[in-house]
DNA sequence: TTATCTTCTTGATAAATGTCAAGGGCGTTG
DNA sequence: CAACGCCCTTGACATTTATCAAGAAGATAA
């Protein structure tokens, strides 16, 4: 999964943006069960996921609770805390070992004044977060938690040998014990 | 509920520019009934609800799903739809005779060249409704339906007495049957 | 006013999902 | 190898929610 082909798509700037943005992505690892961001901290990088899969999920009193799980070519941080610099409402860990692109927000603060259209591209790029999420609400109120299971299996295929399944059925709103039985109906 | 104190709070700009800026939204009325977007439409315009109560509801095979409920002093579009130009995914209907200020698309893009801030300001909004789906995306994969209720209505006790339940029950991911119920066990 | 429509409630029942507990598979570690 | 931990599955049962049907309350229109 090559970056700058995601940055062209999610930011739609030009080629030759996009090869100046992608140098300030800096390589990293993260081994099978360390933090990306960890309980209170700050978002200081927008990562993009060369390999390896991440989950996002927060602490309630009662249980933990998955938001998402990312993988290969998706970009992961914790948006709000980000751009805002808020203290982070979300716990980010690497599920398996991990290799990351990561943008750290000085760098990327500069894009402002470096790129013409950069408020255009990054103005997509959260315009584009907020519709997934559109949707996944949407998901929430108009599909059973099977229908549901049904959609993120076909979306996210590759998910199902790498990551425990009680996180898949965090992420779907059920028990996994649910997921279980679904699953040994529905087959998959 | 003034718009020029919301624009200040979502926009989060100076004083002399909100009030440049809210001399572009025009006054409107619509009927009780009466679409403010319509199936297929595409939205061009954003506008603030100075009094009344919208919908925002799209259309399944088997049922009509509400997204959710607008009133005063939010800000009302396809926010997608509105940004790019798309089709729109929405519907969105008055449930009350009510006022708005709209901004049109056509002003709304010559505020980029208008205001040196406005590009800060409209991340800043985007990413504020992106926070506010992220913050429901959890409440249903960590919140019971009795919890999504009555963390509801303490929110949007306004609602109650002025728009059929039965739209309320579809935000929250139950059917009118179930409301009731939930309803008459824990009052209010 | 009467008639009609919409909305809400309630009951009976079915289906979906959660909870608790037990056990099995499988990889890791000593 | 044996012991352990983690994860998944399965069973039994409880709870929650949906579905279908009927009727009451309230608004609207004739």
């Amino acid at each position: 999964m090559d970056i700058e082909v995601q940055l062209q798509q999610v930011f739609d700037l030009p080629p030759a943006q996009v090869r100046e943005i992608s140098q300030y992505f800096v390589e990293e690892t993260v081994g099978k069960g360390e933090f990306f961001l960890a309980n209170g901290q700050r978002a200081d990088r927008l990562s993009f996921i060369a390999s390896g899969i991440f989950r996002v999920f927060a602490q309630t009193e009662s249980k933990e609770v998955t938001q998402w799980i990312g993988g290969e070519g998706y970009f992961i941080t914790d948006l709000s805390s980000f751009l805002f610099d808020n203290s982070s409402r979300w716990q980010i860990q690497a599920l398996t070992d991990a290799k990351i692109l990561s943008l750290y927000r000085s760098d990327y603060q500069r894009f402002e004044s470096l790129l013409p259209q950069w408020n255009v591209a990054e103005k997509r790029f959260i315009a584009k977060c907020f519709m997934v999420l559109e949707s996944r609400v949407f998901d929430f109120i108009s599909l059973s938690a099977e229908e549901r299971y049904l959609q993120y299996f076909e979306q996210h295929k590759a998910f199902f040998n790498q990551v425990p399944l009680q996180f898949i059925a965090s992420v779907l709103g059920i028990t996994p014990e649910t997921l279980s039985r679904i699953r040994s109906k529905v087959g998959g």
